[in-house]
DNA sequence: CAGCTATGGTAACAGTGTCAACATTGCCCC
DNA sequence: GGGGCAATGTTGACACTGTTACCATAGCTG
């Protein structure tokens, strides 16, 4: 997505399109600073917008932070397929896709606490219907031995693994150390078969 | 810690202990509000004084969080530490420890978010020189056959393992199940011997 | 072209963290 | 015991925030 629409130069009353531009620049801002520090009012200024045209196209601030994390959960979902896409049958796909979750958040920290902090069922969204998820569920099921309460299990475990290191690694409990993430994500020593 | 110091019946110009007051009624703020509706004027208010006054004993909000965090992870670590008493030597003090720290995540989950949001090196006060700490670090040398290397990693795993599990449980993205917890955190399935 | 509706702007309000200047108090030392 | 000083608390103000009520523009539709 990100349609960047930097095309104002038009400087008429109305804007075009004020919404993707807000949400543009507030993903622009998600970059290099955290959530407590994206201001309604920054971004109109940024966009070239008084402060109270943001309620034409959100209702609140709230509504816009779940556009940005719409976005960052889109985001997400691309970066996780494609990492799977490389492994199709390789034993490690499990592997492959959680170092990829653990990197794109790491790549992206505001955007994926935001994700995180102001969505529910980001589950569904992830593990839902995409080819990296249906790579995952089948994985699990064949680690366990074709048991679904098994699988299902495996697969918490592995999403908590997975989400724990990333949060610990932004909060600076951990060395954002590469190494560190593949040596922690290997299901060879991760789970008991 | 919390002590209760409610006697300021005199109503002196000076409060007397201003600063356990302000770090209790944070604490108990906590309880019931996420962190981003603590403020710093609600909280002098709720004690009954200026808010400037609380320049006096925290150079910025920031202080004042720090402090609250500290007191998290005060609470979080005898937590863990009384979890891991009743399993000494018991096979299962490792998940013993893990289920812990999810359940009082669970239980104080504005001051769980503090506490990693706000210190660094939580790690070396949790896992550092205590009851608790040490029975980890005993229990995965044993379980990886003495190997520092390999114990350090199954230390880091079952961090994020339980870490992970509390945070998409505080987020709304797995339901706060008590069993769920136990069905994830059960060494028997998490981890290769 | 008239007018309605979508979109944008202005002014204002309550609330926040923070600073500078002032007030009060308890305590130490002569 | 009294003077003075440092610790502690207060007042007033500033810049900033999200949000609302009301007004202005403009683009589409009849």
């Amino acid at each position: 997505m990100v349609t960047v629409s930097t095309l104002p130069q038009t400087r008429s009353y109305h804007h075009g399109d004020l919404r993707t531009a807000l949400v543009d620049a507030g993903l622009k801002a998600l970059e290099s600073a955290p959530i407590e520090e994206l201001s309604l009012r920054a971004l109109a200024r940024e966009v070239g917008v008084s402060p109270t045209a943001v309620y034409r196209h959100f209702p609140d601030k709230q509504a816009l932070l779940a556009a940005l994390a719409a976005e960052g959960i889109e985001q997400l979902g691309q970066y996780q397929q494609a990492a799977a896409a490389g492994t199709e049958g390789n034993s490690d796909a499990f592997g492959a896709t959680g170092r990829a979750y653990v990197r794109w958040a790491l790549a992206n920290p505001a955007l994926f606490r935001l994700v995180f902090g102001q969505c529910r069922d980001v589950g569904p969204s992830i593990f839902g219907d995409n080819l990296a998820a249906r790579l995952l569920q089948d994985r699990a099921l064949h680690a366990v031995g074709g048991d679904a309460a098994g699988a299902q299990r495996l697969m918490v475990q592995a999403w908590a693994v997975v989400h724990g290191l990333a949060m610990l690694m932004l909060d600076g409990q951990l060395p954002q150390d590469d190494a560190l993430i593949d040596r922690v994500i290997d299901p060879r020593t991760l789970f008991a078969r």
